[in-house]
RNA sequence: GCCGCCUUAGCUCAGUCGGUAGAGCGAAUCACUCGUAAUGAUUAGGUCGUCGGUUCGAUUCCGACAGGCGGCUCCA
């Protein structure tokens, strides 16, 4: 029996060590409960990976993310267990963890009922209570394809490992282990027979009791390997967690985020709705949307207006031709409204503004000194979404877009686009935003069609947007393929309060339209010169902007924007002139009063400016009159009493002015 | 667009194993005039999403369509 000597690696640094040869990795973490998997070298492996002389090893506690991932995904081969057992027809598709879960594709006769996942929690709780094995086996490619006959969509996987693409060589790669190799997992159970088997990459917890709380969440189908031509297999999704507290703290966090859905709040709240006789997608903007709706467009206007923006307007409705121009149509027409024809031309709703602002470029002479020259409109525009995308105000068919484009000389453009990206950040923080990463969305050079444009264009364009994206200090996230077909992008993805991510303005860099619209300056030597084009939205659209605002603040808008600044409670009947009088000389000051003027008693009045999210409640009675003062109660429940009528008006306008939160 | 589910009063939801329906909140009216999250009473409100089929009879069963929800795909 010989020693092999490795290292141990821990928050504490590393630590050599010598064990006998033949040892596995469990051995070393067998007082920690916690560790589920090791890292060796950088790569996850089970804890029954056999020590090598000279590995680094690392302990993977099981609240770790790769823990997380390796307790999520064990599960989701519990559930394809289960599935098997409940329905022996089904076919295994893949079963990966995500983001707080795990799903598994099966290839079944019917869809998935709710039943369905109740008896199927059942079946995994006994697997789980069994106690299985995970049991890792490398075998070869031909081995594998026979033991796995009956698996149509783990033969397909195997089949994908050749394959030069390189995202089915991923897919492929779930079993890789090396040239002709790959691994399956036999589950053991207790008598030591193999009770189920995949095809995998690991790794996996020990056992299936190291599983210690999770639930199926749905089901839903899905394209088989995300590809709307193949056959849609039925998807299970599942949560599991550490603990059976915080599996309940996550379906806790669940349920606050369904409580502040815009769409949910939009109707408690009174601020839009989407009529069934106007169509889908196409909201309505009730009074108190409206207010905060305009209070957006306002603000947004005045700053492009502070930026040297000038404010533009163009039509809803188009001839087709100038899309033909720009080229949007032969990419787009299928998501653009059908045309209507009359007097002899084809008219579109407008999809995209661009064009026209190219054509207030172009409407005379432009010299280059006064470039760059940035036009700005609130552009309406009409998108032909497919039925199943539409989403509250976040996926719309019509909607607002805060739209600039500057046309400027090639030399300004990097400034330009630096300058145009600290705006918009600026303009985000102002609505309370704050944690950004930005994504570099370029070509996808195996699909030439989806681009115009010549390579030297593109490379000058990703590298400009590439420098300035990077300088900004954000994390930067690639996206190839995800650029326009004009040119490259920088988009601005912000996490709200509870930290989902959702995706704002862009600034795309356009060396297409210029040329197609043949766009010209006179430089300094008086020769015609072709200026670049970049595109910019702060929001992306107006409706979405505000359905994320909504979901940030939860309904809860910080006083500038909410549509009652205040709410004006009379204790008595008595005491509601006092208010109009104050209410009044609010208004004065621009700001949004009402007063509750009902007959319920004051205590309901103020559960209702509370439901209503109203962020200052002036409440008068006796007292108050009798000093010519007001009680304030704010929306976190604070109050202050007998605040003179001066001092109130003043605190109230510095709220709003100041555009803080409160 | 695809798969599944859903659609009953303004909102949230009961209910009818096929014989045209209820509650709470909201609204209106009346009484109460109250000091920091729900006063009480009364009344009104629904061709049970739309259209077709089956049936003596359909809100209920079947189909189509519309809209919604959860996903997938898509998102200039």
């Amino acid at each position: 029996m010989s020693d092999i000597s490795i290292l141990i690696r821990n928050d504490a640094g590393e630590e050599e060590r010598t064990v006998e040869a033949g040892t596995r990795a469990w051995q070393l973490f067998a007082d920690d409960p916690d560790v589920v998997a090791a890292r060796v070298g950088g790569a996850l492996k089970d804890l029954s990976y056999e020590l090598a002389a000279g590995d680094a090893v690392e302990s993977v506690a099981i609240g770790s993310p790769d823990g997380l991932d390796i307790l999520r995904h064990s599960t989701a081969h519990v559930l394809a267990q289960a599935v098997q057992q409940v329905f022996p027809d089904a076919k295994l598709g893949i079963g990966p963890p995500i983001t707080d879960g795990f799903y598994y594709d099966f290839d079944v006769e019917s869809p998935f009922v709710p039943e369905d996942l109740a008896k199927l929690e059942t079946a995994m709780r006994k697997i789980i209570k069994e106690n299985q094995r995970f049991e890792r086996r490398v075998t070869n490619d031909a081995d594998a394809l026979t033991e796995l006959a009956d698996e149509p969509y783990k033969v397909e996987l195997i089949g994908l490992k050749g394959s030069g693409n390189a995202e089915d060589a991923a897919e492929g790669a779930g079993a890789e282990v090396g040239a002709g190799e790959l691994t399956i997992y036999d589950n053991i159970n207790r008598k030591g027979e193999v009770a189920w088997k995949d095809l995998c990459r690991g790794p996996h917890l020990p056992t299936t009791k190291r599983i210690p709380a999770f639930k199926l969440m749905r089901s839903a189908a899905a394209y088989w390997r995300g590809d709307e031509k193949n056959k849609q297999l039925q998807r299970i999704y599942g949560t599991a967690w550490p603990t059976k507290e915080e599996l309940e703290e996550h379906l806790h966090r669940l349920e606050e985020a369904e409580k502040r859905d815009h769409r949910r709040l939009g109707r408690e709240l009174d601020l839009f709705s989407f009529p069934d006789e106007i169509g889908s997608g196409l909201p309505v903007f009730h009074p108190k949307g409206g207010v905060i709706k305009r209070e957006m467009e306002d603000y947004v206007r005045q700053r492009h207006i502070e930026e040297g923006f000038s404010y533009v307007g163009t039509p809803h409705i188009t001839k087709d031709g100038v899309f033909h121009t720009s080229g949007h149509l032969p990419y787009y027409a299928d998501t653009m409204f059908p045309p209507m024809e009359f007097e002899g031309a084809n008219y579109q709703l407008k999809a995209m503004n661009c064009p026209m602002h190219n054509l207030i470029f172009s409407s005379r002479g432009r010299s280059y000194r006064e470039l760059p020259l940035r036009l700005f409109e609130f552009g309406h525009v009409y998108r032909y979404e497919k039925s199943g995308v539409i989403h509250g105000l976040t996926r719309v068919r019509g909607f607002a877009q805060d739209d600039s484009h500057s046309y400027c000389t090639p030399e300004q453009a990097p400034d330009e686009v630096k300058h145009l990206l600290d705006f918009m950040l600026s303009v985000l923080r102002d609505f309370g935003l704050d944690d950004f990463y930005l994504e570099l969305s370029t070509r996808d050079d195996s699909k030439p069609d989806k681009f115009v444009g010549s390579d030297e264009d593109w490379a000058t364009a990703t590298e400009i947007l590439e420098k300035v994206a990077t300088e900004s200090g954000l994390d930067l996230v690639p996206d190839p393929g995800g650029a326009a077909f004009y040119g490259p992008k920088i988009s601005v993805q912000a996490k709200d309060a509870i930290g989902r991510t959702w995706q704002m303005g862009t600034v795309q860099y356009d060396f297409n339209q210029p040329a197609r619209f043949g766009l010209e300056y006179t430089s300094s030597d008086g020769s015609k010169q072709q200026p670049v084009m970049i595109h910019s939205a702060k929001f992306g659209s107006i409706e979405r902007f505000l359905g994320v605002l909504v979901e940030h603040y939860a309904g809860a808008f910080p006083p500038w924007l909410a549509p009652i600044q205040v709410e004006g409670i009379p204790i008595a009947e008595r005491h509601a002139d006092y208010l109009y009088d104050v209410a009044a000389q609010l208004r004065k000051q621009g700001i949004r009063v009402e007063v509750d003027d009902s007959d319920d008693r004051m205590q309901k009045k103020i559960r209702n400016a509370q439901l209503q999210k109203v962020p200052f409640m002036v409440i008068a009675g006796d007292a108050d009159v009798e000093a010519g003062a007001v009680s304030f109660r704010y929306r976190d429940g604070r109050q202050d009493n007998g605040v003179p009528i001066a001092e109130a008006i003043e605190r109230v306008v510095a709220a709003v002015r100041s555009r803080e939160q409160v």
